[in-house]
DNA sequence: GCCGTTTTCGGCCCGACTGTTTTCAGTCG
């Protein structure tokens, strides 16, 4: 997939532009490398389809950037890209991802102090170079450094919602290979990771030459780092590593099992095995003989290996050694929420706010999706940069959503609209829309888009403040983490949770691949706690339903069952659920 | 550079925060 390349130049391009000062243009670059980043389709099958006209068809593509994609793919370049680079040949990439930096300051640090990646970057700011530029100061330096810490311990890990479109496309080019007859994708992906650090891909066949020369000549190979007879590994262009094994029937089980991990799990499992008189590796189980023989006991699947152990068959997302193997030789797991279990989502924009698409629009694709109903959340006015509705605007919403569930009854379409918010918390902890807007809302959700250098227990409290409104119902992205770019914002989540069962708010799962908000282990927190959680996809774009399989996934590693999570209800029991005492 | 239309030019979310300044540029969302 040539999308995420061509997305990240025009996120380059853009922000040269905005180094020059030139108006308006970095926007719709910017624009069109988000539309690009997000598309589910090819940008190399829509041209050789349809040409430039199938590709200005894309909103936010237009004759410009239309003829740059036509560029890139006929000749692996964009020129006006290379000569802004040439221009300042600066390591765009890293350096913007060190918090406080903009193309302005990257500018000026370049011009002033030659500086071109993060290397250079960190060798100014602890020289004190940095704090005697004008418009720097000590605060500047202290803050450069701290951003390239933060980057440095969130080095060499990946989302997973954002690479899952290439390693999709990988997994299906394997499997046309003749004589592949299994295919996993294993290791962290497997286990659900909310980052990974590389991909593991495991397959089964008698003849792995042929899968190794196309692994290792695909188009987004950057290096080839092993080629082996059972085991290959190449660098891609966007970054991540991908290792790839061949192995054979018998032993497709244990090396699922190894391969998946996790090491501390894998070591765990490995002593139960011993304490059989067996022993366990990649190849299979085997018991050990009285005269030192290995007897090959089972291996071909996974179920057979841990059936053989006295265990439960414990689901990847839960093998991380946080108690599993007990409870399964106890027989004990929980019947953890399944993919496909989730009847709507509670947390869904449109274009009346910072979606890309239409109400009408974003209900269509949930029905494609398989989703029963959606709640429309849009921002509220405080979030002024997201155009966030005010009283006016939203009572308008609902009544285009009356409108609209009118047709979807009459069409005889089982699904439902319901109204919402993502209703700001200001300052103090009271909401950016009266109650008597919030009680005429089917659902009312709340976040924190502000002040996020509160000290724990002012945040707490704000926040605290704002579920007492007693139209409140669920808390959306409680942390406020983004994965790579912003740690939490400083605040107690065991104090919110135990608020929350106490005022029956619920706490959600969000599955934006960069939020992942709450995490797992709070999610466990919450099980145990008895609090009901939403997963939500947060989506903005028709395309971002699918995250809700991110959501899920979290969850399972959280040890949530069906009925933690209230969106798994019909929509009338799920709004009974709501009630408040 | 894109978009939409009152169609082929004019408009393009805007407010808060930070750290620098001493009135505001740059960044963030």
């Amino acid at each position: 997939m040539v999308n995420q390349i061509i997305a990240e130049i025009f996120q380059e391009i853009g922000e040269y532009l905005d180094m020059q000062d030139v108006p308006f243009k970095p926007r719709a670059y910017e624009k069109a490398s988000e539309t690009i980043a997000s598309l589910s389709f090819d940008l190399g099958d829509v041209y050789k389809k349809g040409g430039i006209k199938a590709l200005e068809e894309i909103p936010g593509i237009g004759v410009s950037t239309g003829e740059k994609i036509e560029e890139y793919l006929k000749t692996g370049k964009i020129k006006f890209y290379e000569e802004l680079k040439k221009k300042t040949p600066v390591d765009l990439t890293n350096l913007r991802r060190v918090g406080g930096l903009g193309p302005k300051k990257i500018k000026a640090l370049y011009k002033k102090l030659n500086i071109k990646n993060l290397e250079e970057l960190e060798n100014a700011a602890k020289a004190g170079k940095i704090k005697s530029l004008e418009g720097f100061g000590a605060k500047s330096e202290e803050n450069v450094l701290k951003g390239i810490e933060f980057l440095k311990r969130s080095k060499g890990r990946f989302l997973y919602g954002y690479l899952s479109s290439e390693i999709k496309n990988i997994e299906n080019n394997l499997k046309k290979i003749k004589g592949v007859t299994r295919l996993d994708i294993v290791g962290s992906i497997r286990r659900r990771k909310e980052t990974i650090g590389d991909v593991d891909i495991l397959i089964e066949s008698k003849n792995s030459a042929p899968i190794m020369d196309f692994f290792t000549s695909m188009d987004n190979v950057l290096q080839i780092l092993a080629k082996g007879e059972t085991k290959s590994a190449v660098l891609l262009k966007s970054g991540i590593q991908v290792d790839l094994r061949v192995v054979d029937k018998k032993s497709y089980g244990a090396a699922l099992s190894y391969f998946t991990g996790s090491k501390d799990h894998n070591v765990a499992l490995r002593k139960v095995a011993i304490g059989y008189g067996m022993k366990l590796n990649e190849y299979g189980l085997y018991k050990i003989l009285d005269n030192g023989e290995e007897k090959y006991i089972a291996g071909e699947t996974e179920e057979d290996i841990y059936s053989n152990l006295g265990m439960q068959y414990i689901s990847p997302e839960l093998r991380e050694n946080r108690g599993e193997i007990e409870l399964a030789r106890a027989k004990k797991l929980p019947k953890l929420i399944n993919y496909g279990d989730l009847k709507g989502d509670l947390q869904v924009q449109t274009n009346w706010t910072d979606g890309d698409a239409s109400i009408e629009e974003m209900a269509n694709a949930a029905i494609k999706y398989g989703l029963e109903y959606i709640a429309i959340t849009d921002h509220t006015k405080r979030l002024a940069m997201t155009n966030g509705l005010n009283e006016k605007r939203i009572l308008e919403q609902t009544k285009e959503i009356d409108k609209l569930n009118k047709k979807l009854e009459k069409e005889g379409v089982n699904f439902k609209i319901l109204k919402s918010t993502e209703c700001d918390i200001l300052e103090d902890g009271s909401l950016d829309m009266p109650d008597e807007i919030l009680k005429q809302l089917d659902i009312v959700s709340i976040s924190v888009h502000s002040l996020f250098n509160l000290s724990e227990k002012e945040q707490t409290e704000r926040i605290k403040k704002a579920m007492n409104n007693p139209y409140v119902n669920i808390f959306f992205h409680p942390t406020g983490r983004r994965l790579g770019k912003r740690d939490p914002y400083a605040v107690s989540i065991p104090e919110i949770i135990k608020y929350a069962k106490e005022k029956g708010i619920v706490l959600e799962i969000n599955s934006q691949p960069e939020r992942l908000d709450l995490n797992d282990e709070y999610i466990k927190m919450c099980v145990e706690s008895g609090v009901k959680m939403s997963i939500d996809s947060d989506a903005h774009s028709v395309s971002h339903f699918p995250y809700l399989d991110l959501g899920i996934g979290l969850a399972r590693r959280g040890w949530a069952k069906k009925e933690d999570i209230i969106n798994t209800l019909p929509v009338g029991e799920m709004l009974k659920s709501l009630k408040r005492s």
